[in-house]
DNA sequence: CACATCACG
DNA sequence: ACGTACGTGATGTGC
């Protein structure tokens, strides 16, 4: 027997939104219920096998009810707006899987099914109707089940009811449950029924007299007189109210064999929606699907006259895919990178080039390859992914190859690409980027290979390995150009060329190089330190009458507030807080607590940094930082292992820590900051003309500030006043708040939303600059730099106040900040290709945000200088100057 | 592995 | 009423 599944689609979907947590994608689209949706129906659909599956919703318009009673469902909430946007979601989902949907207009969901159901029987199918709601029990025949799911806890369960199981459930058949829903009435489709009779009398009476039509023929057999009464006067009511709860199944609507059955659901479009809706459960079902239908030729190259025509023939491809495997061998440990063998994808098939080929043999080739894309004609395409860290297999002679700048056309690195167009995620797997943007769901390496490394999995298991390599190559190709079409579509590939890829050989030369270090002075301050700590700790220890752990934020939170019993209280989720600006308030009356305060300092820069530090320092005596690109969500370049962007600054003795970085022998170091540039930029982009007139003055930008704001004459500014203004211009542009303000400069948050609002007086552009960035942020639900660069704003959607507010000061945030990243981006590419151009031996080797530092060969300094000067002002040209402050000095601690 | 803390811009 | 400043990374503790 044939058998059909019917879905009763908005009441399933409404069942799955309030049975799930409310899921949101990367761009804050909810997708709770329709995932929550799909799992009942793949659960339905394994179960019951089904030939045929339709879908029906409800058309938002009146429909015949209406026409006799207007007020039908009148009473009805309107549906959450998280709820209302996955309707047209889960339509589009269905679609792209395939699954047949039908809605009419005139007609409820309850009506088409109830006629495909009662036709599909005639037809001599088994029918299953899925809704979430009892309506459709009346529709149950012995060959027409009704299925309910309930959602708890994640689990599904199903009740079933065929027409047996309706009449032992309720007591009534499937048409008397009609005539009882008559009688009792149904709040929620406003069927107003008899007044003051529920289900239980509903029910009695229908048992009894067998219809609403029997219970009026038998009026007078009613003992209870208000009851009587009711009925009596109600009888409109009552008809009406059959009328309305009866599921027609006499539409015309009929099931169309050829869309409804059942075929595969895991279709590419399918792919592709579940990838971007984040559904990685149910990505591992297009496995086997995806992997069969892209089963590329693939074969293995040991010799070199075969890899020359191989290479010769890829030249030609309008897209490759490349996957080198090699080990991470950290710079400055003295060995050159080796290839292990490298995948590469085109369109006919794809080969895995062997290592035994030679590191050499093969960079020169794949230099060659790259080459030739993207000169031949424009659109062609190398992609690969991390092309930061494959240059010492891309390039034969970078300096000679870059002397005229950096160009690097036809590459496209998946991993910029991807996070160009979402920035947000934390990470980005070779194998994600290729399943969001190709279609396929490649084994992960972690899958296949664990924790071993590409040289253990080489020796171990070749074939899983070089099948790997193929498996990306071949992604890539496939995701180069809907990763490019992305791109171009967000107005941000000409970010990609002329800012983020050539950026990529920047950092990957000043990783190369690194900062020198002099272990012994690091070795020193540790010692130094040590001596104090240990001074402290007996203190500390003495003090509280007891050895306890001051690292632990736990033992020291008793110690403080419940042994000591300090003024201070809870403050985090965990216990007490100890930060330091809760410590801060309670040091000048305990001193127990300043010497807390200096202990966490001493160790903080003993631990993190003198101790820390020396770990990196690899034989070349130089510290190799990585300096990542796809890490922030503003643009911003992060530093890790170690971190160099945070090098202490603020107090002198951390200052000291720079004493250690120190440039090659006879060099000097050159450092050059951007003096405030993210205020500049303020001024800049919300053209506030007294913040573009304050710049113009050339005077201290927080003095003219305090004097506008408090009105004070300039040279009577107080250093309160302009420590005031400064906080005042910090807040800005971290997306002011009072309460924020508040917290920086430890005062009333009243007082500090007077500040703010004298600001706001002083400089009128800026609100309003401020406000059009929220709602520019709200409309197109990302926020966006001078350079075009985009950062989602999901959080702005929330019904949580305290992440829209977030929302709100991201908006306002990210714009500048992102900005002045982008500007310095531009100069240090700048600064690069002028350092090469001139064939100076100076190099730069690091950036913190704002500030550039070179190690300058002797004789350049003058040079340096003016290369640092002139790049880094004219990176942008804005409203405002770009002022840069340029020192030079024989330690880091000296050139800042 | 999450949390608290603190270093930087 | 809600309870936070924006962006990072490294360390030590303790479950």
């Amino acid at each position: 027997m044939e058998k059909l599944v019917l879905i009763d689609g908005h009441s399933i979907l409404n069942r799955a939104f309030y049975g799930m947590p409310d899921l949101t994608n990367a761009r804050g689209l909810h997708t709770g219920a329709v995932y929550g949706f799909l799992n009942i129906m793949f659960k339905i659909l394994e179960e019951e096998q089904p030939d045929y599956l339709t879908v029906a919703f409800d058309v938002h318009a009146p429909t015949f009810r209406h026409e006799v009673y207007p007020a039908y469902k009148g009473t009805r909430k309107p549906m959450p707006e998280e709820l209302r946007s996955q309707v047209p979601l889960i339509k589009e989902v269905l679609a792209a899987m395939g699954v047949a949907a039908c809605e009419q207009a005139g007609l409820e969901a309850d009506d088409i099914l109830g006629t495909l159901a009662k036709k599909a029987e005639a037809e001599g199918m088994a029918v299953s109707l899925i809704s979430g709601d009892r309506d459709l029990l009346q529709i149950a025949t012995d060959r027409i089940r009704i299925r309910i799911p309930r959602t708890r806890g994640g689990q599904t369960t199903v009740d079933d009811f065929y027409a047996e199981d309706v009449k032992r459930v309720l007591q009534v058949t499937p048409a008397q449950f009609i005539e009882v829903k008559a009688l009792m009435g149904d709040s929620s489709d406003n069927i107003p029924g008899v007044p003051k009779v529920g289900e239980k009398t509903a029910t009695q009476l229908i048992v009894e007299y067998g219809s609403v039509d029997g219970v009026y023929d038998h009026l007078d057999e009613i003992k209870k007189p208000a009851l009587k009464r009711n009925l009596a006067e109600n009888e409109d009511k009552a008809r009406l109210s059959l009328f309305l709860a009866r599921i027609r199944t006499d539409c015309g609507v009929d099931l169309d064999r050829d869309r409804a059955r059942v075929r595969d659901f895991y279709t590419p479009e399918a792919f592709r929606l579940f990838t971007e809706l984040n559904f990685k459960n149910f990505l591992s079902r297009f496995d086997s699907q995806a992997a069969s239908e892209e089963a590329k030729s693939r074969r293995t190259v040991r010799d070199r006259e075969e890899a020359d025509r191989a290479f010769a023939a890829l030249a030609g491809e309008d897209v490759l895919g490349l996957y080198p495997v090699w080990d991470r061998v950290p710079y400055g440990r003295g060995q050159d990178q080796a290839l292990l063998g490298l995948a590469l994808a085109g369109r006919g098939e794809t080969l895995w080039l062997d290592g035994a080929l030679g590191t050499d043999y093969l960079s020169a080739r794949l230099r060659d390859l790259r080459l030739a894309f993207g000169r031949k004609e424009d659109t062609s395409l190398l992609v690969l992914f991390d092309l930061k860290d494959l240059y010492p297999f891309l390039l034969v002679d970078p300096e000679e190859e870059f002397s005229d700048g950096i160009r690097l056309d036809g590459l496209l690195d998946a991993h910029l690409a991807a996070y160009l167009c979402n920035p947000l995620k934390s990470d980005y797997e070779p194998e994600e980027v290729i399943s969001e943007y190709a279609s396929m769901a490649p084994a992960t390496r972690k899958q296949l290979f664990g924790k071993k490394t590409f040289r253990e999995a080489l020796e171990t298991e070749e074939e899983a390995l070089t099948g790997y390599a193929c498996s990306l190559a071949e992604g890539f190709a496939r995701a180069g150009r809907p990763l490019k079409e992305k791109l171009e579509e967000e107005e941000m590939w000409d970010l990609y060329q002329t800012m983020e890829r050539p950026l990529t050989y920047v950092l990957y030369d000043m990783e190369r190089i690194g900062i020198r270090i002099r272990p012994e002075a690091l070795r020193d301050y540790s010692a130094q330190l040590g001596v104090r700590i240990d001074e402290l700790e007996e203190k500390i220890t003495a003090a509280a009458g007891h050895p306890f752990n001051i690292a632990s934020p736990k033992q020291l939170g008793v110690v403080l507030f419940e042994e000591m019993k300090l003024p201070g209280g809870k403050k985090t989720k965990t216990g007490f807080s100890t930060a330091a600006d809760v410590l801060d308030k309670l040091a000048p009356d305990h001193p127990i607590v300043a010497d807390i305060l200096e202990y966490r300092a001493l160790t903080k820069l003993r631990s993190t940094y003198a101790d820390g530090l020396i770990q990196y320092v690899t034989p070349d005596m130089r510290i190799h930082t990585r300096l990542n690109q796809t890490i922030t969500a503003t643009g911003r370049i992060s530093s890790t292992d170690p971190n160099l962007q945070n090098i202490p600054m603020k107090t002198d003795l951390g200052r000291q820590i720079r004493r250690a970085f120190v440039p090659a022998e006879g060099f000097l170091f050159t450092d050059a900051d951007y003096s405030q540039i993210e205020l500049r930029i303020l001024a800049h982009m919300s053209g506030d003309r007294e913040l573009i007139a304050a710049y113009r003055e050339n005077e201290d930008i927080h003095r003219i500030t305090a004097s506008k704001v408090f009105h004070t004459p300039f040279e009577e500014v107080t250093p309160l006043q302009r420590r005031n203004a400064k906080a005042v211009n910090f807040g800005i542009v971290y997306g002011i708040s009072s309460f924020g303000l508040s917290q920086g400069l430890s005062i009333s948050r009243q007082e500090a939303a007077d500040y703010i609002k004298a600001y706001f007086a002083t400089y009128p552009g800026i609100k309003s600059f401020l406000d059009g960035l929220v709602a520019f942020a709200k409309e197109k639900g990302y926020a966006m730099t001078l350079f075009g660069r985009r950062r989602p704003v999901p959080e702005l959607s929330s019904g949580n106040f305290m992440q829209r507010s977030f929302g709100e000061r991201i908006a306002m945030n990210s714009p500048i900040q992102g900005s002045g990243a982008d500007i310095m981006k531009i100069a240090m590419i700048r600064v690069w290709e002028d350092i090469l151009k001139r064939r100076l031996a100076s190099r730069l080797i690091l950036q913190i945000h704002d500030e550039l530092l070179i190690e300058t060969a002797p004789g350049e300094e003058a040079e340096v200088r003016e290369i640092l000067e002139t790049n880094m002002r004219q990176a942008a040209d804005l409203a405002v100057e770009l002022e840069t402050d340029v020192h030079t000095g024989s330690d880091w601690y000296e050139a800042k």
